[in-house]
DNA sequence: CCAAAAATATACCGATTGGTATTTTAATAT
DNA sequence: ATATTAAAATACCAATCGGTATATTTTTGG
């Protein structure tokens, strides 16, 4: 790993909390350079402008979650335990226990949407693999007898991820993880009725 | 009304959009000056500051949706109707054929809550409103046996709120109706299977 | 250790930010 | 109709915005 790398790596680290938390258009160059100690003059030999910055830490903020997941599924066995397996995950990034500013796919779905394209692409593309993983996981749960035959993958891998980023929007804004434990009930309760 | 309770509602009536897509720090004077064809003179005559104006243009998008529902909920005769409304008036804000960005509430939570206090509070207490009003009319219909005894409204509510802010957040992002419809029909037989 | 290259800091740029003091225009009450 | 008041437009402000050219410092290969 070259300095450049090396200094890449740290700028993404240190402002993708940032982003995560301000937006794209709340979060200045000035924010940037605080947050790393840096001068304007080594973000910009590092990066082409803010918004290459911005999709760095997009793709970090996705990274850090969507990597823990992973790990977490690796550990389940059965289909339905991995498809509950965003409820213990997602309540660490919601208390603040891991990252800081909820969920990055939520808050940046809802920053970019209307304002950034290129954002917004990203991001699209997200939730698009996050929908067809769960289907496919609920496809297998049909496969091996864990989930009725009747049941349409897509609508459920809809219905969790729904459920999920509504829930880290209520929770987030109320502070209250009674909350979450409340509507991951509800979850439990309808991957539990899947078959 | 006065002419400058006139002028007042007119920049709020103008603005209220664009504060609602593109969230309060990438809201400029200069976007709300160009929406209303006013001077900034004209704008600053009636409000203190720009938050008044976010204040004022959030409190309009909210009445602008919960009256919607409020009139559509009492056109319906059962619990379960009333609780059903939301399917159809969300779906005229998701595809831009009523208002311009999505939910208020959603958008409000996720740009606010970590960065504008004051704007954070007025979501807060929509949301809160929004799920006291519906643990009211689950009570209501655990009272005339329409749902089921063992029902916790508290969890009712947020379970109902969640997947609709989620399924707002996907279709809004995807501009699939048909993901809409998706995450509806989950709600649809979630409500139906209170009682 | 030393020269070339790479990375960072400094100093600056025009444009835009939110906001204000003052002047001009429009509305209102007599 | 006119004097008074209210509202809107103009012209300005310092601060910050994202970005760049250049100078200085580090790193790296020989």
């Amino acid at each position: 790993m070259t300095k450049a790398e090396k200094t890449r790596n740290f700028i993404v680290e240190k402002t993708a909390p940032i982003f995560n938390m301000k937006g794209y258009a709340g979060t200045s160059l000035n924010d940037i350079t605080a947050a790393t100690g840096l001068t304007k003059g080594s973000i910009y030999g590092n990066f082409a402008n803010k918004d290459e910055v911005a999709l760095a830490a997009f793709d970090y903020n996705l990274n850090n979650v969507s990597s823990r997941i992973e790990a977490e599924m690796s550990r389940q066995t059965t289909i339905k335990d991995k498809l509950l397996v965003y409820i213990d995950i997602y309540q660490k990034f919601i208390d603040g226990s891991v990252s800081e500013g909820g969920c990055p796919v939520l808050n940046t779905a809802i920053d970019a949407d209307d304002t950034h394209p290129e954002l917004r692409n990203r991001v699209l593309k997200a939730v698009l693999d996050w929908k067809n993983k769960i289907a496919k996981l609920v496809e297998a749960g049909i496969a091996n007898k864990e989930i009725s035959a009747d049941q349409h993958p897509e609508q459920i891998a809809l219905t969790i991820i729904a459920m999920v980023e509504g829930g880290i929007m209520i929770s987030k804004l109320t502070s209250k993880t009674e909350y979450w434990s409340l509507i991951m009930g509800s979850l439990k309760k309808y991957v539990d009725g899947l078959g």
